[in-house]
Order: structure tokens, then C-alpha cells, then sequence
DNA sequence: AGTTTCATCACCCAATCATGTGATATTACC
DNA sequence: GGTAATATCACATGATTGGGTGATGAAACT
């Protein structure tokens, strides 16, 4: 197959660093430096012109600053490749990141070998990022410890199916056909239910259902 | 300081493969391997009595497999790194992993050097995974893209503002009170909800609200 | 000036829900 | 054999909700 160079934007406000960055990029082969700037500020110009494959974008720019980029870059062009590349290492860039359409996080103390080692990678559809930060992305993801507090309401089998067929929107006359059982059979299940979560209402027991994730 | 190797638990059905693990990590400098089992049966038992510092886990084993064995050592030893070992790929697999408390995810295929480097990073609190497995990891956390989706539905302020009443339990009485105005106002921004919305009754707006995180 | 959107309110009616009270049958456990 | 938990069903009553129709005033836009 064809190997064409990867594209590079880079977004970087220390001259010192962008031309490095530079250097690193023109001198090696399978990527190919086709902007770099001081700042966001004309993002959406420049990628629309350029049609980059992947950007290295830092957070930390006068004016117009990374995150901010990184959001202007998902709504145009969406399957732009985009690794933050930054000093910061606190969960809230992180975050704020990788929801925003980030495909990876490096620190700017990573070797220039794993520079392009990443750049590869979030190319190919991987996510190129530290395990440390890995370890932080995992934590923001619900745990199993949530999982477990929720059955401390001890619904049966059958209140539970019941409780399912509520939160998926079912009427008391739907439940009871879905589940072969008379009206009043559901309705006298949903009382023990309400019981059990301390509710009084469909809407306060969905929405407790949704939220402690017994469903 | 004082540089102690790395106890490390091993659970797999393969012999085969089993035998290959322990030779690796008997003869690498900083491994001890102190276990190696081929299922979860006695998982509690095990990991209490060898306290490991790191469990390396395949998932598909006959009996009790790796994820019942997972959530059994969270639950009893959290301080211990999990890191799956297996063949799947899957989206259903990885997420059930990661949430039941496992640090790191490995594919069998990837070489021992690889795997020492990952169990090192798991012991120092990284989260040692290849960029794929990352790239589907970060999918499973709430995207921007789902956060502009949601307000496609166009609910002005104030219904959306009663729909977040609502979402808390509030009856129509209720909503009428805290917004100060009658309850056939209220009545009649939730019919105009419902259209926006597509949904017929209380339950499947609260429902799609919280999943759509339209709140 | 005309149109659209929004928030407000009113009335009606049928459907649905919340709650109480009580009964029966099955299963499991002591 | 007695007890407790579970699932089933029935009846009753009042409150709440869902849908329809329509009206008014304010703001915004054309």
C-alpha cells in the first residue's frame, strides 16, 4: 500500500519549542509539519485550509487557548486526530479533554521518540497517553464500588424486572402484559418498591433507579 | 531505597501458557511470581494468604472466570492491581473490567517485554493498556458531542427548566409552587416537553433526560 | 404592521397512578 | 407444623397525569 506522510498541525506559543518541534517533525520520515502557531485564534481557518491528520495542540496559549481549539477543531472536522500536549497533569484538563474529542495526552516531558511513537498511534486510531494519565481517564469512569451500594435496597428478582420496565418507559398496563401478570399484581409490586427506595412516585423512582444505577 | 520485587498472582487455564508465565516472571529480575491457578475458585482464600501486588488475570477461564474473580479481590484486598490478560477485544468485556476496579488491560499477544513493563506500571499506579483498548476507554466517557446533541431537542429555559423539577421528583403541584405560576402552566410546558421530547408520559422524559443528560 | 416564539392561564375528560386493605398459593427455612 | 418471604390477584377511592382546544400579553424578528 501507498505510505503517505502523516500530516501535522502543531499549536504551540514557546518559539523555542515550536521550533524544535519543527526540527523534529521535518527531519523525520512519515511526517510531514504543515503549520504551526502561536495560539487558536484562527483555528478554524487553518485546519480547514490545511486538512491536517493530526494536531499537537498545547492548552496554555495566550488568547485563545488549547481546550478551546480542541472544541472548534471536534466541530469541524471531527476526524481530525487531536493529542494534547501540555505540562499540566490535573484532572480537570484531563478531562475537560478528553470529553472535549481528545485522542490523547502527553506530558511535553515525553521523549521525542515517543512523540512520534504517538503521533503514529493516534493516527492509526489509538490513544496515545501516559499511564499515569490512563490511570486518571479510568476514574472518571464509573466503579463497581457504585454498583454494589445500590442492591443494599434488596428489590427481588421480580421488582427488580418490574423496576426495569418502568425506567424504559412502560405503563402499569404494558408491565403486566409484558410480564403475563394482572394490573393489580404490578401495581402491588410497585408499592413494595416505592417502599423500598423511599419514594413515593414513577418519576422518583426512575430517576433513583437511573442514578444509583440499579438498573 | 530498598528495591523488593513485585509479587505477582497469576490466573489462566491455558498450561501452556501458564508455564510460559512462570518462566518469564521466575526468571526476570524484580518478578516473583508467588501463585499461579488456572481458575477463581479459591481467589479469596489465595489472594488473603499471598497478598500479591499484582494479579495478572484472564478473563475466559472454566469455573469462575476473571471477571468474578476481579470484583471478588476488589472487594476484599482494593489495594491490589488487577490487570486483565486476555484474547477479548470487546467493548462489553473491557468496560465491565474497568469498572470493576482492574487497572490495566492486555491482549495475550503482547510480548513479554511488554507484559514486564506493564506490570511494573501497574505497580507503580500506572494503568498499563495498548492505545486501542485507551481509544475505546475514552469512548465510554461522556462525549461533548452527546452534550451539544442533547439541546437539539430545542427545550426553551423554562421548560427546561421544569424538566430538571421534574427529573427530581417534583409532582406538576409541586412544580407550580416552586416556579410560582398555576399548575395548568405547568401542565402545558410539559405537553410542549413531551413534543419536544417524543415521549408520552412522565417516566420516559425523566428516563431520556437523564441518559441524554439533557440535565 | 404582521408573524413567530414564549410564557402564561383555563376548562374538560378519560386514563393512569398512589395508597390502603385483604386474600391465596408456593416456597423455603426452623 | 409454624413462620416468613414472595408472587399473585381483587376492590375501592381520590389524586395525578396526558391530551385536546383555545386565549392573552410580551418580546423578537421581518
Amino acid at each position: 500500500m501507498t505510505q503517505t506522510s502523516i500530516k501535522i498541525v502543531v499549536y504551540e506559543d514557546n518559539p523555542d519549542l515550536r521550533e524544535s518541534l519543527s526540527v523534529l517533525l521535518g527531519g523525520s520520515i512519515g511526517f510531514e509539519l504543515i503549520g504551526a502557531f502561536v495560539n487558536c485564534e484562527q483555528v478554524a481557518k487553518q485546519i480547514v485550509e490545511l486538512k491536517p491528520d493530526v494536531v499537537l495542540m498545547d492548552i496554555d496559549m495566550p488568547v485563545a487557548n488549547g481546550l478551546k481549539g480542541l472544541k472548534i477543531i471536534k466541530q469541524l472536522a471531527p476526524q481530525v486526530n487531536v493529542v494534547m500536549f501540555t505540562v499540566f497533569e490535573d484532572n480537570e484538563n484531563i478531562f475537560e479533554a478528553i470529553c472535549s474529542g481528545a485522542v490523547g495526552y502527553l506530558l511535553k516531558r515525553t521523549p521525542p521518540v515517543k512523540l512520534l511513537e504517538a503521533i503514529q498511534d493516534a493516527n492509526n486510531g489509538g490513544a496515545p497517553m501516559t499511564s499515569s494519565i490512563a490511570r486518571k481517564v479510568l476514574q472518571m469512569l464509573p466503579t463497581q464500588q457504585k454498583v454494589t451500594e445500590n442492591n443494599d435496597y434488596k428489590l427481588t428478582e421480580r421488582e427488580s424486572e418490574i423496576l426495569n420496565l418502568l425506567v424504559k418507559g412502560n405503563s402499569y398496563k404494558m408491565i403486566a402484559d409484558k410480564c403475563s401478570i394482572s394490573i393489580d399484581t404490578v401495581r402491588s409490586h410497585i408499592k413494595k418498591i416505592y417502599d423500598k427506595l423511599h419514594v413515593h412516585s414513577q418519576t422518583e423512582a426512575v430517576a433513583k433507579a437511573i442514578h444509583e444505577r440499579i438498573v
